[in-house]
DNA sequence: AGAATAAATGAGAATTATTCTCATTTTTTT
DNA sequence: AAAAAAATGAGAATAATTCTCATTTATTCT
């Protein structure tokens, strides 16, 4: 994992640093979406606050992370690397779990049809989209257990 | 329109107060998604910061207020009264502007299907879902031009 | 309608999340 | 290995939101 934050890190040309790559071994160890509390508490003692949120404004710069918010506004990152699967989140009300969810090919060729009309109908330039979807897991994720 | 806010209250259980009046009020006027901020300077003196922080809670929990965040994650509010159309958002990055967006009828019913396929296999209940969209207007929104 | 009760408000303090500052340390360049 | 450039840590500063509490406003109960 160490070797792989190093490969991402100097793949985009930003310079290896210890806090850096504890940063990226924590989110591709996780791979999957965690707020920016959670992760500081992950790493707790190891990489300051303000280095933290730095790190995580470089990894948006050269665009490997996602960040959005859950249903409470709480700021949600996740890692996206290139040739990773496009994907849409499920969130739980009950737990909080943020669950990656791939929609069918079909659907999605589908979505990007309708986008192409809004494009038209507003004069837009879209070049992204995200389907969130709101719920409750029936007590068999992760936290609900 | 204040008419209009007070019977919305009064519909709602909510007692009938000033600064309630005068939030519904604004934002029936704009009908249209605004930052707490922006709806705060729209109201300028005329309601306490503390003040519209509780009316806005106030009106998510009798469920006509819509909630989210901006890409840059700023808390967008919208009213959503009973029997408003089901709509989704496109959001502007040179700009800011959020626009209501509505997809057809046809695509919801595929968005439906697609999600009771995600239910099953995740095992959850979903209740909601959203369509988020980002790009650019072309130098015609309100703001652009 | 008027008194009593309950609820809401305003002002600012408290809290939380995020950014900024700057002296020190680490990394990169040469 | 030295010099230059960049990143870090600690905590101060800022921004957004919630909380506290004395006062005001709305509702309820004769």
């Amino acid at each position: 994992m160490q070797e792989k934050s190093k490969q991402i890190l100097s793949e985009h040309s930003v310079s290896i640093t210890n806090p850096r790559i504890l940063v990226l071994e924590e989110l591709l160890e996780i791979k999957s979406p965690i707020t920016v509390d959670d992760l500081q508490k992950k790493l707790k003692n190891k990489v300051a606050k303000s280095t933290l949120y730095r790190v995580l404004n470089d990894l948006k710069t050269i665009n490997i992370l996602n960040e959005f918010t859950s249903p409470d506004n709480t700021v949600v990152v996740e890692l996206v690397l290139e040739g990773d699967q496009h994907h849409h989140h499920l969130f739980c009300s009950d737990c909080g779990e943020i669950i990656d969810v791939e929609l069918s090919t079909n659907f999605e060729s589908l979505l990007d049809k309708e986008i192409k009309k809004i494009e038209k109908k507003f004069n837009f330039i879209i070049e992204d989209h995200r389907v969130e979807m709101f719920g409750q897991c029936t007590e068999q994720c992760k936290n609900c257990k």
